[in-house]
RNA sequence: CGGGGUGUAGCGUAGCCCGGUUAUCGCGCCUGCUUUGGGAGCAGGAGGUCGCAGGUUCGAAUCCUGCCACCCCGACCA
C-alpha cells in the first residue's frame, strides 16, 4: 500500500501535481513497482520490454566496436576491495555482505541462520565488478598479443543506498559494465572517449534525449579513475540526470591487481584500463524527459511496439472483417521491419485500449472499424501530438514509415528546445542563485577550478558541477564566487 | 543515524481529536442483460488479522505503552 505513494512521489515531470498521473502511469502502464524488499523494484513486463530494447541496441553498438560479452561472479571476497586504496576510500561502504552459508530450523520450528556456518571470509555482493574482473584479467593477460581486452557484462549490482528512488537509485539495479585493458595510455583514453560517444549516440538517437558530453570534476570522479567522462541530461522538472559514465582508470587497477604484459621489446608493463556503464536509470531518464499528463511517450526507435492496431466491432461478422484488414496491415508493416501489435483481445473495449496505449506511450495507433472496412480507410493517431487522421489502407505503410521518423525527430527537437530554454549563462553568484531558485535547469558559469569553491556552491545552493563540457567554447572569465580567472564555463545544476 | 509524517479490502480513502449498531466511499474484481468509433450503463455479488504486541474499559480502528514497516527532509550517493 505504500507502494503507489512511493512511486508517485519519486519521479517528476513538468506538471506540478504529477502524483496522480504518475501513479496511474507506473501501475497501469506496467513499468515497475516497489517490491517490498528495501529499495528494490519489480520491473514489470512492459517496463522490461523497454529495457530489452535498450539492451539490444547498446549490445549491438558494443559488438560493432569490437567488444565481447562475458560474465563474472556476483560474490566478491572482501579482501579484493582492500587492494585498490582510492577505489575503497570512495566506495564500498554501503554494501550487502554475505557472512553465512546455511540456515537451520530453530527449536520452535522457525528458520534461523546457522551460527556454525560462518564464512571464513565474508563475500560482498558486487556494487561494481572492477575488483573481481581485474583479479581475473591478471590471469588472462601476459603479452601485448592479449591486448586490447574489450569485455562487457550485463548484470545486476547491489548498493545499499540510504535513500532510494524508483529507477534512479534502487538498491539493486540492472546495468552493463564494460572493462577494458590496453597496451597504451592513448589507446585507453580513446576507448573511454569512444564509449562516452556511443552512449551519447544511443541516448540521443534511440531515446531522443539530448545530452551534454563532458568531464567530471575531481570530486565527482569515480573512485579510482583518473578521468571520468559523462553524459548529462536535463529532466522536465529542471533537474539534471547523469545518464552514463565512462572512466579512464590509468594503471591504478593494473597495479593493484598486478596485471602486467610483455611488450614487443620484451619489457614488463602495467596495462591501461577503462570502465563504463549505463543502467536501468536510463528508464527514469526516458520517463522524465518525454512523458506528459496522458502518460508515457516512447520514441519510435526504442518503443517495443511502434504501432498498435485496435479493431472496432459489434458482432462476430464485424470482428472478422476488421481483423482481416488488421492482419494484412500487420503483415505489410512487419515486412518493413516495423514492430506492430494487433490487439484483438475481446476482453477490453476500443476506448479502453485507446487510453491504455496512450498511457503506455505507443507512438502510433491504427483503429479499424466497420466504416473503415466499407470505405477502405483506417484511423491513424499519433501519441506525441495526440492528433488523428483518416487515410486509405494502401497508404498506411508509407505514412507509418514517414510518421515514425517524424515522431522520433519531433521528440528530440522538443526535448532539445526545452533544454535550450533552460540553459542559462550567468556571470555573478547572485544571478546564479536567482536562476536556480526560479527556473532551474542547467547553468553555465565560470569556476576557478578548485574543489573548495565547488563544495561551497554545493553547500549554499545544492547545485553541483555536472560536467566540464567537452564542446564548450573557450572563453576567458572570472569565477562567480572567488573572482579568480577561468578559461571555460562549466555546467551546473541541481541533480538527481 | 537525526527531524517530521503515515499505516483501514488488490489500489486510493472516510471514520480517530470527542470510544458505542453489521467499519465509509470510489476504482478494480465476479455474474447477468443492454453496450462497443475515446477508459460503458443498470441490477446483483464477492472481498477486511483496521501494521504487530500488550494495556485501560462493560465495550477499542478510535485512548495509552512498546515494536515494526513505509514515506518526506537531512546526512549519504560512480
Amino acid at each position: 500500500m505504500p507502494n503507489s505513494k512511493y512511486m508517485a512521489k519519486n519521479l517528476t515531470t513538468r506538471r506540478e501535481d504529477y502524483s496522480k498521473w504518475y501513479n496511474e502511469l507506473v501501475i497501469q502502464a506496467d513499468l515497475a513497482e516497489n517490491s517490498g524488499v528495501r529499495g528494490c523494484m519489480v520491473i514489470k513486463p512492459y517496463g522490461f520490454a523497454i529495457w530489452e530494447r535498450m539492451q539490444t541496441e547498446l549490445d549491438r553498438m558494443f559488438k560493432e566496436t569490437g567488444h565481447q560479452n562475458a560474465y563474472f561472479p556476483l560474490f566478491i571476497p572482501k579482501s579484493y576491495f582492500s587492494k585498490e586504496a582510492s577505489h575503497v576510500d570512495g566506495f564500498a561502504k554501503e554494501c550487502a555482505v554475505v557472512t553465512h552459508y546455511r540456515l537451520k530450523n530453530d527449536e520452535d520450528g522457525s528458520i534461523v541462520v546457522d551460527p556454525d556456518a560462518k564464512l571464513e571470509e565474508e563475500l560482498i555482493v558486487r556494487p561494481t565488478s572492477e575488483t573481481i574482473i581485474w583479479d581475473t584479467y591478471r590471469k588472462w593477460v601476459q603479452s601485448y598479443r592479449d591486448l586490447p581486452l574489450l569485455i562487457n557484462q550485463w548484470a545486476n549490482v547491489v548498493r545499499w543506498e540510504m535513500r532510494t528512488r524508483l529507477f534512479l537509485r534502487t538498491a539493486e539495479f540492472l546495468w552493463q559494465e564494460g572493462h577494458t585493458a590496453h597496451a597504451t595510455k592513448e589507446e585507453a583514453i580513446s576507448e573511454a572517449e569512444q564509449m562516452m560517444n556511443i552512449y551519447a549516440e544511443f541516448v540521443e538517437n534511440y531515446m531522443a534525449v539530448p545530452v551534454v558530453k563532458g568531464l567530471k570534476t575531481e570530486s565527482e570522479r569515480f573512485a579510482g579513475a583518473l578521468e571520468t567522462y559523462c553524459i548529462e541530461a536535463l529532466m522536465q522538472d529542471g533537474k539534471a540526470l547523469q545518464a552514463g559514465t565512462s572512466h579512464f582508470l590509468g594503471q591504478n587497477f593494473a597495479k593493484a591487481f598486478d596485471v602486467k604484459f610483455a611488450t614487443k621489446e620484451g619489457k614488463q608493463e602495467y596495462v591501461w584500463a577503462t570502465s563504463w556503464g549505463v543502467s536501468t536509470r536510463l528508464m527514469g531518464a526516458l520517463i522524465m524527459t518525454h512523458s506528459d499528463d496522458n502518460g508515457l511517450v516512447l520514441p519510435p526507435n526504442l518503443a517495443p511496439n511502434q504501432v498498435v492496431i485496435v479493431p472496432i466491432y459489434r458482432d462476430d461478422a464485424q470482428f472478422e472483417a476488421t481483423s482481416a484488414v488488421a492482419v494484412e496491415l500487420q503483415r505489410q508493416l512487419r515486412a518493413k521491419g516495423i514492430r506492430v501489435l494487433f490487439d484483438n483481445r475481446d476482453t477490453h473495449k476500443p476506448g479502453w485500449k485507446f487510453n491504455e496505449y496512450e498511457l503506455k506511450g505507443v507512438p502510433l495507433r491504427i483503429a479499424i472499424g466497420p466504416k473503415d472496412v466499407e470505405k477502405g480507410t483506417v484511423e491513424l493517431a499519433r501519441r506525441d501530438t495526440l492528433t488523428k487522421e483518416f487515410l486509405p489502407q494502401e497508404k498506411v505503410v508509407d505514412v507509418v514509415e514517414k510518421l515514425l521518423a517524424e515522431i522520433q525527430e519531433n521528440l528530440f527537437t522538443k526535448a532539445a528546445s526545452y533544454r535550450a530554454s533552460h540553459t542559462t549563462k550567468v556571470d555573478t553568484y547572485e544571478a546564479f542563485k536567482e536562476v536556480l531558485d526560479t527556473k532551474g535547469g542547467f547553468v553555465l558559469a565560470h569556476w576557478d577550478g578548485t574543489a573548495a569553491t565547488e563544495e561551497r556552491i554545493k553547500n549554499e545552493t545544492k547545485a553541483t558541477i555536472r560536467c566540464i563540457p567537452l564542446d564548450g567554447e573557450r572563453e576567458q572569465g572570472t569565477c562567480i564566487v572567488t573572482g579568480k580567472p577561468s578559461s571555460q564555463r562549466v555546467l551546473f545544476a541541481k541533480a538527481y
